[in-house]
DNA sequence: CTGGTATTTTGGCATCCACCGAATTCGGTA
DNA sequence: TACCGAATTCGGTGGATGCCAAAATACCAG
């Protein structure tokens, strides 16, 4: 169970804040780059980590590379670590 | 906000063993450190780590710090993640 | 205040990590 | 083939992080 590559990869805010674009629609790398005030060498070392976690996938479609958010690892990676954590589920919103 | 700490805090599988342990009840620094092949001062370090993220309050009584889960800071960071990733929260378990 | 136990702080080292510029790879196109 | 755009990999730097031994702090008992 690899999952502390998911903990590591949520650490960093910029990588959440790449999720949480990816959470809108699937992106391609220099969509998502250009988003940030960051060199393109860095944002492709984000984006291994996010694949290397599992937390997006990556599709190349002739030139461009295409992410896309992993959902149900994200969504399992919470909860498992809301259950070691002994957080308790919300209440769903009525 | 200073929430960064929290996801800091959460990405290292000593300081999680050491909330899931809290999780069961209140412990003395050195009940905790018993429980880690680590010295003494990494552990006090990964406290100092927890504190700072508020993650967990210590408490002095004579010459032993008795450190306890602070829950709800807890389930906030993790909600607020979840949110912000979009990630639907559970049912409760009926 | 002297000694002993509990815990943190200090200082230092090794590793990891985020970052960048330059070079490279991969596809598409002429 | 040569060239161009998209994205990654390579090489290196500065700063954070995890680790420890030794010293310092805090508290209690005599």
């Amino acid at each position: 169970m690899p999952t502390n590559r998911v903990y590591r990869a949520l650490a960093d805010p910029t990588r959440r804040r790449i999720l949480a674009l990816l959470r809108e629609r699937p992106m391609t790398a220099g969509e998502l780059a250009s988003q940030f005030e960051l060199a393109w060498p860095t944002m492709s070392g984000h984006f291994a980590v996010l694949r290397e976690a599992n937390l997006v996938q990556a599709e190349r479609t002739g030139s461009t590379i295409t992410y896309r958010l992993n959902q149900t690892v994200l969504q399992e990676a919470l909860m498992a670590l809301m259950d070691a954590l002994g957080v308790s589920p919300a209440e769903p919103s009525a």
